[in-house]
DNA sequence: TATTATACTGTATATATATTCAGTATTTAT
DNA sequence: ATAAATACTGAATATATATACAGTATAATA
């Protein structure tokens, strides 16, 4: 990265700045009208020599198309509201799905796959996994699931976090990480069963 | 927030999608050619109604002139890009840029106590406490420690996380969470021995 | 000394883009 | 039963915008 003058400096920060404002990039109008230029060519040398050295990218023929390279995300990560959901009773977890306990603000993108919610675990099933009591599960509502995924599922009204491992058509095992609990097997003929997610990512505050 | 309908949840992620690509806002065709839509009037009656419903603000008059609300970081909060260090065998942990893995943009606030640094782990010596290989322990720089903490310790040149554990005032006990590893035990006098910070939370992406 | 980069004004223009108007059809409320 | 919202195609147009061209002037290279 070449050395920056304090005019292309101001310009770059003009752009950053319109686009904390606005959530679009400027013009080359919008540009001077904010830094006092009275010719839409004087934003033009400044945005094509800021190119040339490598802050920002043009799009050819695009308008506002002005993107800052490098400061890939800080202002320009999109963040949301995620609700904790928690897993009620001691031994047979129900989902209490409209009991929102709160909220977390965090990156829209910050585990590697979308989520949906929090998850906060009670008990110790999932130890052996590294998940522990009043840990923040972030689940994926999704019912595309390997074998050897953590899930969130549901036998008739009881919700649980167990490892998938489906064993035959109608059979499916959740198996618990933890020898102090046992597999559970499901008979889907039998029994009300669902996925209600799979888990992405984990969270713990202490 | 008024309910969304499906095609409009799909215009409003295509403009997502479009702003994290490019870092600025979709035309109304560009919106056509991602959704397979044949006339720009498509495009423009679904911003209509997402900007009649709340999820958008379209700036009339400007090319790309559409920002999505909501999606911008609340005033209340404040957010910063937290370095992730790598926890090597004979290394130690310092913010030199050599040593930083990546960046992650998290609100200062998100673990009850601020931190400094993520710490990615090597090893399971705190597997049963919950803390699995490549989680990211949240740490913050401080010599405040209590017994019991999960601490960031420096001996020598080695670098371990543990449980604290003080046994005089010249004696530090470091307890592995997993029975295959065994205690360290710090004789402060003939050890060149340091605290790098304490685990304030955790962050596993999976 | 000639050349290139910086830093502008001012005018002009092709085109990228928003936006309106005219239709058609289905679904959902009142 | 009627209005309103949804979900489109297709064409037309005013204007927003990028971008080239013609200058002027100063500072930094080579």
């Amino acid at each position: 990265m070449k050395e920056i003058t304090s005019q292309q400096q101001r310009v770059l920060d003009c752009i950053q700045v319109y686009l904390n404002k606005t959530g679009f990039p400027p013009t080359r109008a919008d540009i001077c009208k904010e830094l006092g230029f009275k010719s839409p060519n004087s934003a033009e040398s400044h945005l094509r020599a800021l190119e040339k050295k490598g802050f920002i990218s043009i799009e050819s023929g695009t308008s506002r198309g002005i993107s800052i390279i490098g400061s890939s995300s800080p202002d320009n990560e999109i963040y949301d509201e995620y609700p904790v959901i928690g897993l009620v009773a001691a031994g047979s977890p129900t989902l209490a799905t409209e009991n929102i306990e709160n909220k977390i603000n965090c990156p829209n993108g910050f585990f590697d796959s979308q989520f949906d919610y929090f998850l906060k675990v009670k008990g110790l099933s999932m130890k052996d996994a590294g998940i522990m009591e009043d840990d923040l599960v972030a689940v994926k509502k999704t019912s595309d699931i390997k074998n050897g995924d953590i899930v969130i599922a549901r036998i008739d009204d009881e919700v649980t976090i167990k490892y998938f491992n489906r064993k035959s058509e109608k059979v499916i095992e959740l198996e618990a990480a933890n020898e102090d609990y046992k597999n559970i097997i499901v008979d889907l003929e039998n029994e009300d069963f669902a996925i209600e997610g799979r888990s992405v990512g984990l969270l713990r505050k202490n």
